[in-house]
DNA sequence: TCTGGGGTCCTTAATCTA
DNA sequence: TCTGTAGATTAAGGACCC
């Protein structure tokens, strides 16, 4: 299930009078940035996301212009997954606006596929006014290209027997994992389709782009793909950045800048209960060249405060140019696997104090005896 | 010409460790 | 104890996705 211009839809729920006119989400024109979303009736002038501000202005510019409001689709986003939840077993959240769901086995019950899919359609354009487009087959692929292939508002049910024709006539670039570099390779190789693709030699197809890539894009051509729909699949990583309408040349605006992010980023990682070992602070100069640079700590943090002074040290130390920054970011990964979910990890911000103290002691004793500590539930409240 | 922000995964090289 | 090496881990960059 894919919602349709997600962003620009929910927009134009919020808003009726945008109802009916293209509608741009993205940065402001005039300002550095790009579309994120474009309503159905925006792409009539060739507007699409990821196209600069500025190219989608100049091509519409009476089209009504907003800047996203990650919230509000959040909640669109959350309404949906709870109609899908009652419609399947299994649903998994791929993003935001797109949801894997395992509806094998469930004919008796909901009836065709066709059925099923008009169902899961209607239920969300009555409850939400939002429009989807599903694709219904064999495997997460096949649903995928399904759910692509007649947008907006489609329905697209292919059954095994019908997976190879489905796949012959398409496009390489249809293929997950596909992008400019990839497709600078196919063309020199003069691989266009699929059906063309199947006919090179997986040999061939390895010498130029690598065992790994070769292979999906191999099995891809087949209509090879995984059927496992995972629900609950937690984020890896968490990360806040922010490009300058100018570049900036000076420290004390950018450490500033970079407490902000810090200071964003470590309030989620509390909300989702989350502390990480690696910080990663991104930075982009002026011309567009983009450096990383990380640290693992051997403890754990959701505090703003280490990873500011970590980044910051970083961006000292790192041996980066000298130049004017034109983005600047910060980024915590690294918790470990089976940290259970959890509520409250620091209390009031009076407890803030003794928990971190109480933190540095367990970190301590889980760095030595690993996971076995929190499977058996060592508490991470002060007082118990 | 102009290129955001939030992610994931893969490759490669350097370094650590058994 | 020394040494060479395979394998794991870390760090950086890049491709890709929405």
């Amino acid at each position: 299930m894919d919602l349709d211009a997600f962003f620009a839809s929910c927009e134009q729920q919020q808003h009726p009078e945008y109802q009916g006119r293209p509608v741009v989400v993205g940065a402001r024109p005039g300002h550095r940035g790009v579309v994120t979303a474009a309503s159905y009736e925006a792409r009539k002038f060739g507007i699409h996301s990821a196209m600069p501000i500025s190219e989608a202005y100049r091509r519409c510019p009476d089209a009504v212009f907003v800047r996203p409001d990650i919230e509000n689709y959040r909640q669109h986003s959350r309404h949906v997954f709870q109609i899908l939840e009652t419609l399947a077993p299994a649903v998994e959240a791929a993003s935001i606006d797109e949801a894997y769901m395992d509806v094998s086995g469930l004919e008796k019950l909901l009836g065709t596929p066709e059925t099923i899919g008009q169902n899961i359609k209607q239920r969300i354009f009555t409850e939400t006014g939002l429009t989807a487009s599903v694709g219904i087959g064999p495997n997460r692929l096949i649903a995928k290209l399904g759910s692509e292939y007649r947008k907006p508002d489609g329905l697209t049910v292919i059954t095994p027997e019908q997976v190879l024709d489905f796949l012959a006539p398409m496009p390489v670039s249809n293929l997950r994992g596909l992008g400019r570099q990839t497709q600078k390779v196919f063309n020199r190789l003069g691989i266009k389709t699929i059906e063309q693709l199947r006919a090179v030699p997986p040999a061939r197809l390895e010498q130029h782009l690598g065992k790994k890539a070769a292979a999906s894009f191999n099995r891809q051509a087949f209509g090879i793909a995984s059927d496992q729909v995972l629900p609950g699949q937690r984020r890896k990583s968490i990360s806040k950045e922010t490009t300058f309408n100018t570049d900036i040349h000076d420290n004390t605006v950018l450490h500033d800048v970079l407490r902000g992010l810090a200071a964003d980023v470590a309030r989620t990682a509390r909300q989702e209960s989350l502390s990480g070992s690696v910080v990663t602070l991104k930075i982009r100069f002026e011309g567009f060249e983009t450096y990383t640079r990380q640290y693992k700590h051997t403890t754990r943090t959701n505090d703003e405060r280490d990873m500011l002074k970590t980044a910051w040290r970083l961006f000292l130390e790192g041996k980066l140019p000298n130049k004017p920054v034109r983005l600047i970011g910060i980024g915590l990964s690294g918790w470990i696997e089976d940290q259970p979910a959890q509520t409250d990890l620091f209390g009031q911000p009076e407890q803030q104090q003794d928990n971190k103290q109480l933190l540095k002691t367990i970190d301590a004793v889980t760095e030595k005896f690993g996971k076995h500590l929190l499977q058996v539930g060592v508490p991470r409240k002060p007082g118990k």
